[in-house]
This record gives structure tokens, C-alpha cells and sequence, in this order.
DNA sequence: GCATGATCATGC
DNA sequence: GCATGATCATGC
């Protein structure tokens, strides 16, 4: 069959050339109707590519798809947003098998053996379509830049520390930065897995990418900015060193318009050992003590001292991103939070999250809640501590992931939100003293502000909130 | 003084 | 118009 292959299969470029022919057609255009009857059914359109038009049978082999070219094929969803098209959900690359991927080091690791070389294809999901109908709108071939791949590389010793500490079953999206550890497949207790160095079993989990960082590719594709970073001495110092360490043309289709900036640059601005979260500490380091209008005059800022957004002006200005948003912290989804401390040391507000959706939440499942998502990100918080004078200055700043023990927890306070929100009880969900972690509040912009119930009824907008005591806790650890 | 309800201000 | 970061107001 090989011989017959429409491309050089041992040659990257000329599977791109030939699959960019999908650009702007769906497999119907491509095969005809009779692909309705024959393939009908969710998420088969990744293994219907595979067999129909790249000619081979869908497998689940430890090595990339094309392997004579080192390629791995993804077929990933986009969707439409007022902004344009944005990615729609996490890629997801190879299960992680904890009893293996820890005795690797990250250049012998299954994720880095797969995943080197990617084509990417990235195909409109439409809610009404069927998935022969979905038109394919970006092929590119991908392989991650160099500080990307930097912060990859830590991202998944993160990951295999965790193993290493027999806690694979607490591992948690927000953990890391851009290469995440999420769940995949059910749920259910049959599906967990053993891993080595404990007894307990864990959620099977795969190694994915955060929709965030997806939308930079995506944008840069719209930019016709199809550059493949050359594997140069720097490209595989990188990857060396962390050997040495670990032992053990879319057409009129809008483009997002936000403009990103790094933090860094060139790998190398890290010292040796260094992860991002080690330089992005050191940089605010330098600023303990500043109050905000210190920190305002330090880099002459431009901005109003109540507007919600000051203090990522603040973080931009102390990292060094002049305009735009910081492209790290966008691409790892991670959620900057301030928090402001009295003279004395303690905190007097608890901190909201967005709304309860009370129509929505009847539908979710935990996984695949708002509140699961919000809570296994990682944060960012920015605590400031007003003086003996009343001026708040900048104390400290802190990376931090919920402790898989209170995740547990927030699945309890979820449930009986839930249950209580099924059940047409609006009055009697978790309080602040009644329990430690979590608890529901108010949340409008005033009493008349209301949403509608499961019950038809009109109730008080409300939220989930973090315990103020709670979060004193967490900074101070 | 704290828990909880309520609302303001801003930006998308 | 609405979600959300931030903070105020009230009553126990």
C-alpha cells in the first residue's frame, strides 16, 4: 500500500503539502454522501482522516502516526466567538502510564517520542453539522519553540515528580503551566489506574495542551506565520541539559486582535536550574515594599488607580511586558488574583469567583463543571499589606494550585450546591462559618439583579467565594 | 468583630 | 448588557 501513498511518507513536508489540500473542505466535498452512512457518530473524524485520506489504519502506538517522518497527526476543534475563531477545547496527546513515564528522562519520555513533530489540523465545529460537514480551516506542521519548550520540559518533571511521590492521584491540571496532566476517559472507579509508588489508584490522565496556547498557534496560522524554529545547537542544548539534570490561508475568517507579549525572550535569561515561576518571583522581588503609587511612578504608569484590571498593569510593568498581555501567563491559562491585607496581617475580604449558573449547574457533571475549572488552574497572587499608615504595598507574590485534599472538599461544596439548587433551596447553601475552604454569597449588582431557577422562579445572582481565612492560610505556606 | 448581604466600577 | 474584580453596609 505504501508504494500507492498520495506522499513521501518518510518526509514531513510532503505529508503537509498533501494535507493542506483539506483547507476550506470537508470530508463530504472530499469523499462524497455516502460517507453519511458509512461513518456517522461523534469524534471519529480524527480516524476517519487517518484511513480515508491519509490511507492508514488508526492505531494507538507508542510512536507518532507517520513514523518513518517523526510526524504525529492532531485534528482539533475550533469554534466561533464574537472575536473570531478560537480553539475549543485542550488537546489531547498519549495517556500517561505512571508505571512507566517516570523512568524516563523528558527526551526519552512517551509525550516527547510522539509529540516532536506535530500536523495540525484545526476544523470548525458547528454545533448543527455533522462531522463529515465540518470545513477544515488551518494544517500546519507545528514543533514547540524553544522557550516553549523550556517550560515544557519543567511542566512535565512536575508531572513525573508528582508519580515519583506516589501522588498521581493528585495531580491537577493547574500543577502546570502549558503541558497539562488532564483526565481522560470515565470517571469511574474501573477506570483508574495503579501507579508505582503507591497503593492508591489514580484518574487516568493524558498529557494535553491548554485551549489558551492552542489560540496562539491558531493566531499565528490566521498570520500566515507558518515558520517551523529550526533544531539548532540551542534547540538541543535545551534538550540536552534537561537529559543531564532528570536522570531518573483561511480566507476572510476574523483573527483574534490582542496583542501578547514574553516575559522571556531567550532561554538564555534563565540561570542554571532555573523554572519560569523562579524568574517571574525574582523580578517581583525587587518591588516588596513598593506601595501602588510608588509602583505607578517607578514605571510611570498610565492608570487608574480603581480600575479592576491595575494590577495586571502592575505585573506587566514588573515583568517587563510593555503594551500587551504577557504571553506566558495567557498561554498557561493561569489566573492572577490580588489580595489585600490589613496592617495586622489579616484579610478582611473572601474571594469571589464568577457566578452560579442555577440552569447550568443541574447539567454539569463535577469534571466537567465551571467550578472544577476554575479551581484546578493555577493562580497568581499578588498580596499587598498596608503600613501603620494605611498604604497598601506590594508584600509578596505566590504561585499556587488547591491542594488536592481541598479539591476534594470543593466536589462535596459543589454537590450540595447543586442538590440544593435541584431541590429549589436558595437559602441555604455553605456558609463562611459554618465550613472552612468554601462557601456561596450574594453576587449581583444589586438585590434586583436576578437569574432564572431550574423552578422558573427568579433568584438573587450568587457565587462561589474562598474563605478569607482560607486564603491567609495558603499565602503563608 | 465578623458573617453575610449588597452594591459599585469597569471593561469586554 | 453583563460578568466580574473589588469593596461597602448592615445586623447579629
Amino acid at each position: 500500500m505504501s508504494n500507492n501513498l498520495p506522499y513521501n511518507p518518510n518526509d514531513p513536508i510532503s505529508i503537509r503539502a498533501y494535507a493542506k489540500h483539506l483547507e476550506n473542505r470537508t470530508l463530504r466535498q472530499l469523499f462524497g454522501d455516502d460517507l453519511q452512512n458509512n461513518y456517522s457518530g461523534k469524534g471519529k473524524l480524527g480516524q476517519l482522516l487517518e484511513e480515508l485520506y491519509f490511507n492508514y489504519k488508526p492505531n494507538s502506538n507508542a510512536e507518532p502516526d507517520f513514523i518513518q517522518a517523526g510526524l504525529e497527526l492532531k485534528t482539533t476543534p475550533l469554534k466561533r466567538i464574537s472575536k473570531g475563531l478560537v480553539s475549543k477545547e485542550r488537546l489531547v496527546f498519549n495517556i500517561i502510564n505512571y508505571e512507566e513515564e517516570y523512568k524516563l528522562s523528558f527526551v526519552n519520555s512517551s509525550f516527547w517520542k510522539k509529540n516532536k513533530l506535530l500536523l495540525l489540523i484545526f476544523y470548525l465545529h458547528e454545533r448543527e453539522k455533522l462531522d463529515i460537514d465540518y470545513i477544515f480551516k488551518i494544517v500546519r506542521l507545528w514543533r514547540f519553540p524553544i522557550t516553549d519548550l523550556k517550560i515544557i520540559i519543567d511542566d512535565w518533571k512536575t508531572i513525573v515528580a508528582k508519580i515519583k511521590a506516589g501522588k498521581a492521584h493528585e495531580i491537577s491540571e493547574g500543577d502546570t503551566l502549558y503541558l497539562g496532566a488532564c483526565t481522560k476517559g470515565s470517571t469511574a472507579e474501573k477506570s483508574k489506574r495503579k501507579q508505582p509508588f503507591s497503593e492508591k489508584l489514580a484518574q487516568q490522565r493524558a498529557f494535553s495542551l491548554k485551549s489558551k496556547y492552542l489560540n496562539f498557534i491558531v493566531e499565528r496560522s490566521f498570520e500566515g506565520d507558518f515558520e517551523l524554529p529550526d533544531i539548532n545547537a540551542a534547540y538541543n542544548k535545551v534538550l540536552e541539559s534537561q537529559h543531564d539534570l532528570l536522570e531518573g490561508d483561511c480566507g476572510d475568517l476574523p483573527v483574534l486582535t490582542d496583542g501578547h507579549e514574553p516575559v522571556i525572550k531567550n532561554v538564555s535569561e534563565y540561570r542554571e536550574g532555573q523554572t519560569f515561576e523562579d524568574v517571574i518571583l525574582e523580578k517581583f522581588e525587587k518591588y516588596y515594599g513598593y506601595s501602588e503609587r510608588e509602583i505607578v511612578d517607578s514605571f510611570n504608569l498610565d492608570v487608574n488607580l480603581k480600575a479592576k484590571n491595575k494590577n495586571y498593569v502592575f505585573a506587566r510593568a514588573i515583568l517587563g511586558v510593555s503594551k500587551q498581555k504577557i504571553e506566558e501567563f495567557e498561554k498557561a491559562e493561569i489566573e492572577l488574583k490580588t489580595i489585600k491585607l490589613e496592617e495586622r496581617g489579616t484579610l478582611k475580604e473572601s474571594m469571589s469567583f464568577a457566578q452560579i449558573k442555577f440552569l447550568e449547574i443541574i447539567e454539569e457533571e463535577w469534571e466537567d463543571s465551571y467550578l472544577y475549572a476554575t479551581l484546578t488552574k493555577r493562580f497568581f497572587f499578588v498580596v499587598f499589606k498596608k503600613d501603620k499608615h494605611q498604604v497598601s504595598r506590594l508584600f509578596k507574590v505566590k504561585f499556587w494550585t488547591i491542594p488536592y485534599s481541598d479539591l476534594v472538599v470543593a466536589e462535596e461544596f459543589w454537590g450540595d450546591t447543586k442538590k440544593k439548587i435541584q431541590k429549589g433551596i436558595y437559602n441555604q447553601f455553605w456558609k463562611l462559618k459554618d465550613h472552612n475552604i468554601f462557601h456561596v454569597r450574594p453576587k449581583g449588582v444589586n438585590a434586583k439583579d436576578l437569574m432564572r431557577t431550574p423552578q422558573g422562579t427568579m433568584e438573587k445572582k450568587k457565587s462561589y467565594w474562598l474563605n478569607s481565612r482560607y486564603i491567609l492560610k495558603q499565602i503563608h505556606q
